[in-house]
RNA sequence: GGUUCUGUAGCUCAACUGGAUAGAGCAACGGCCUUCUAAGCCGUAGGUUCCAGGUUCGAGUCCUGGCAGAAUCACCA
């Protein structure tokens, strides 16, 4: 619809002032809400080259649209700002056409190739905290509406495995775990591995103490502790695959796996495949010493291993030790060469906190320099911290938001809420947690999704989680009330055929052009990599409707055609709800 | 210090990428349940869009210079 009102804008300007309008002259915007009309051309950039002024030619294109465009019922001109007018047939039609397509504004893949997008990528020594809730709920949702928006995508995840933090929780289990387990200790299994790596923190802190009043430099406490050392040694033996340490490290990891299994299934977040660093560090290594071989890195004189970005402006950047371990970065070419070969993917998406902009910088140019030309596939989807309001979250220093704590704390609040407020009365118990996690879930995913990622943000755990205004609950809320309604309408079908255009009230109008924005609204949100596009656009939906539902009565009215057309656009309204939702991870419930 | 990002109502966030009178929610105040679910709806109040210049028909948005905050610049990951 918009591209054939620009289309006719072109044309008009050709043949009233032979302007050969470009891309960025034409434009157009829905009218606001005070003035009348539902599409607004804006004639300004036509002014200068028509050497007419603006009003008049709001006024030639108005007429001239008007008689070339069946959809043009009228037009007026305020200042440079031509609004449209068109028949409600042009409405009524594109809801009786699309109001029941389940799939409207989805796209099927057509793909052949697919994008690959990582996101999560936990460390095995402690549970997931609040700021990788962001980052599983962000890369779930960005996956989804990629695909909506008709890509092919697979969702990775590369789970750091390995590597000397990994170890220290290992080694306090290991001198005072007592052969503690998660069946023991009735703790989740990422639970308990965490306690011991806090556990190793605080004996390595009393241990520097210590040293420190032995007249140790503070530069070579890490070197002088017993415990590092230990760890250290640990580490080595790992690398050697030592039997009993790696006995050791499988069991704990795989305590960790089933506790995050438990968290991920919570929050309804999958993977296509899962990387370990552990089966793709020494990949990277092999890379490193062949791009040596052919003099694309440098060696220095201690053996380390070294890549020049002088050419772009950086510094040199390490890859590998001089003892020959590998580094962060080493690992993370490893596992990018690895995906490339998996996949064939035509894009590779890191789903990762902004703290990292620089890292992936210059991975890819580390990449290029190696001359793998798949490096500029590389796509870095950066997003901003979660802060509290005592400022960021540091594990050391016990100011996280655990993720399970969290969603226990909100499966709470929203089962007191749902209790006061009476609305599982008449609910089997199953049903009521059903519910009851529904709510809590899309409490929480809402209100991080709704932020553009880019942006950091704020959470505040006393205040943040409402569920009443711009919440999920409230979305959801809504879609109960229109299920509710076609329930007591006792109607599946309607006709709409007969329907009388000029029946058509200002409300409803509304909604309809709300509704017919959504394919766009999935396109943006796709090509921006933004949840948020989607879950702004639904509430503005929600709250329209929401306007429609308290004015005007559905159910009572003389017009059987008119009772019809309001629930065949209550309809529609649901199942854009449904699928938006859907985007975002979040369920909506039949009635609540 | 260099680089990058951010700065919008008391608070949390929008603003279709340069368009009309900057919008929502929370919090505050006032209304609306004998009528389809009040987790709702309506209204009131709340703004020098950090500051100063510039670009043009037009700037929260673009450019320059400040101010404030965050991230990063590791032989940590």
């Amino acid at each position: 619809m918009e591209k054939k009102i620009l289309d006719t804008v072109k044309k008009a300007v050709k043949e009233l002032y032979a302007i050969e309008a470009t891309e960025k002259q034409l434009l157009l915007q829905k009218t606001l809400p005070d003035y009348e009309g539902d599409f607004t051309v804006v004639v300004f950039p036509f002014a200068k080259s028509a050497k007419k002024s603006p009003v008049e030619i709001g006024e030639d294109l108005g007429k001239y649209l008007k008689k070339n465009m069946d959809e043009v019922a009228d037009y007026n001109v305020i200042k440079g700002f031509l609004n449209l007018v068109f028949r409600n047939e042009v409405w009524t039609q594109f809801l009786s056409t699309n109001y029941n397509d389940e799939n409207y504004g989805i796209n099927e893949s057509q793909e052949q190739k697919p994008v690959v997008i990582e996101f999560s990528s936990p460390n095995t020594n402690k549970p997931l905290h609040l700021g990788h809730v962001r980052n599983n709920l962000l890369g779930e949702s960005v996956a989804r509406v990629m695909k909506a928006a008709g890509r092919n995508v697979k969702k990775v995840n590369l789970v750091n495995d390995r590597g000397i933090h990994i170890c220290k929780s290992m080694l306090a289990w290991q001198k005072w775990g007592e052969e503690e387990t998660p069946e023991s200790t009735g703790l989740k299994g990422d639970q308990l591995v965490g306690k011991y790596y806090v556990l190793f923190d605080q004996k390595l802190k009393e241990e520097k103490e210590t040293l420190r009043q032995q007249g140790v430099a503070e530069d070579n406490l890490d070197e002088a502790s017993e415990l590092m050392k230990q760890a250290r040694e640990m580490l080595r033996k790992w690398e050697n695959r030592d039997e009993k340490v790696l006995e050791l490290w499988k069991k704990m990891n795989n305590w960790v796996y089933e506790g995050f299994d438990e968290t991920y299934e919570r929050m309804g977040i999958s993977f296509d495949k899962v990387y370990h660093e552990s089966e793709t560090y020494l990949i990277g290594k092999q890379m490193v010493l062949e791009a040596l071989k052919r003099n694309q890195l440098e060696k220095a004189e201690d053996g380390s291993v070294w890549a020049d970005l002088s050419e772009f402006d950086l510094d040199k950047k390490l890859l590998l030790r001089k003892d020959g371990t590998s580094v962060y970065m080493t690992q993370d070419l490893g596992t990018a060469k690895l995906r490339y070969e998996d996949f064939d993917p035509s894009n590779m998406l890191y789903v990762v906190g902004n703290e990292q902009d620089y890292h992936f910088g210059v991975l890819k140019l580390v990449l290029k320099k190696m001359n793998y030309e798949w490096a500029d596939r590389i796509e870095h989807v950066s997003y901003g911290m979660v802060e509290l309001p005592d400022g960021k979250m540091k594990s050391r220093e016990g100011t996280v938001v655990d993720a399970d704590d969290l969603m226990d704390e909100m499966y709470h609040t929203a089962k007191a809420m749902t209790e006061e407020l009476g609305k599982i009365d008449g609910l089997s118990n199953a049903e009521a947690e059903n519910l009851v996690n529904m709510i809590s879930q899309g409490a929480l995913k809402y209100f991080i999704l709704k932020v553009d990622p880019k942006k950091n943000m704020l959470f505040n755990p006393e205040k943040s989680i409402n569920f009443t205004g711009n919440t999920g609950p409230f979305i959801q809320y809504t879609h109960a009330r229109i299920k509710s309604l076609l329930r007591r309408s006792g109607k599946s079908s309607f006709d709409l055929d007969a329907y009388n255009p000029e029946d058509l009230i200002l409300p409803e109008k509304d909604v309809i052009k709300k509704l017919a924005a959504y394919p766009a609204v999935v396109k943006e949100a796709a090509k921006e990599m933004s949840p948020a596009i989607v879950a702004n656009y639904t509430f503005e939906l929600v709250k329209l409707y929401n306007q429609f539902y308290q004015d005007v009565p559905v159910l009572k009215n003389d017009n059987q055609l008119v009772i019809d057309f309001r629930l065949a656009m209550s309809v529609f309204v649901a199942n854009v709800v449904r699928s938006s939702m859907a985007i975002l991870g979040i369920e909506v419930p039949e009635q609540m």
